[in-house]
DNA sequence: CCCTGAACCTGACCGC
DNA sequence: TGCGGTCAGGTTCAGG
């Protein structure tokens, strides 16, 4: 019984996790929660009083996994390498499995992650309002994330338009793989400041941001390097990068070498042709 | 307030 | 084979 998140979890990621996790554990009530590692981003925080508590609704927000108990909330960051299954009680631990919430009819939530970038934490309050989530920016697939929108906000920003959509604050669950991704499919290079691009090369970049995120979820997540699906098939996804991690290989469209320049410290590959006309004519 | 860079951590990978 | 160095990634926080 596996169910759900693989490396590196972005928002589909995060989306088919919840997908994959909400009828397993939805209604049913908590009979245990095992903490083995506690020390994950941030000490993982979970009151043993929501023992006993039913799972009303699971939901996200960004990457933000929210598993509401009426009496409050647990919210849950996979981090880099966080991913949870679903097992059986007896399941053997493995290494980096630092938490267990076990269900009623014996469904066990098993929280696993390499690096421990992820947190779990609860909120007595609405979840939207807690420190880590209240300052969020506009979910991707909502109506109010649009040209408008980034357009106005970009204008009095300094920094690369990279960085701007990468920016949480701004918008979530464009990382650094969907961000390189959109920016190529918008013909922008990832340099150029966001207080220079047009209306039109925001319309681009929302619309691929939009496709790319739209069609990640329908696939089921990303995929990177070794990722395997549930079913054992190779991940599909990592087929249609076009820029990421392909530095110096050969653009797919024109087959320009592909460069790669850091943009607050991250490495952005772009097509130097692909993205350098279409983005000087659209300033 | 705005922005950049450091920090957190481990596994994969590369060169010797 | 093994070791050390480098890199990757999301997010927050310290500091310029």
């Amino acid at each position: 019984m596996i169910l759900a998140g693989e490396c590196l979890p972005e928002l589909p990621e995060v989306e088919t996790t919840l997908q994959g996790v909400r009828p397993w554990i939805k209604d049913r009530k908590i009979q245990s929660i095992v903490v083995r590692n506690p020390n994950l981003r941030w000490p993982v925080a979970l009151p043993d009083f929501l023992v006993g508590s039913k799972v009303l609704e699971v939901w996200r927000r960004g990457k933000y996994l929210i598993i509401d108990l009426g009496i409050g909330s647990v919210i849950a960051h996979l981090g880099m390498s966080g991913s949870l299954r679903i097992v059986n009680p007896g399941e053997a631990v493995r290494t980096h499995d630092h938490l267990d919430i076990e269900f009623s009819r014996g469904i066990v939530l098993r929280y696993n992650d390499p690096r421990r970038f992820g947190s779990w934490h609860y909120s007595e309050d609405d979840p939207l309002d807690h420190w880590l989530l209240r300052k969020l920016g506009l979910e991707p697939l909502s109506e109010e994330f649009c040209a408008d929108f980034l357009h106005r906000k970009s204008r009095s920003k300094a920094q690369s338009v990279k960085a701007f959509i990468m920016d949480g604050n701004v918008v979530v669950g464009v990382g650094n793989i969907y961000a390189s991704e959109a920016l190529f499919h918008a013909g922008i290079r990832p340099t150029v400041k966001a207080s220079r691009l047009s209306f039109a090369s925001y319309e681009n970049i929302v619309k691929a941001i939009k496709r790319l995120l739209t069609d990640s979820i329908r696939i089921g997540g990303t995929t990177l390097r070794d990722f395997v699906s549930p079913s054992g098939q190779p991940g599909y996804f990592q087929q249609t990068l076009n820029v990421y991690g392909r530095e110096g290989k050969p653009c797919k469209i024109c087959s320009a070498t592909l460069k790669k320049v850091l943009v607050t410290q991250r490495s952005s590959v772009y097509c130097p042709r692909c993205q350098s006309d279409r983005s000087k004519r659209n300033l």
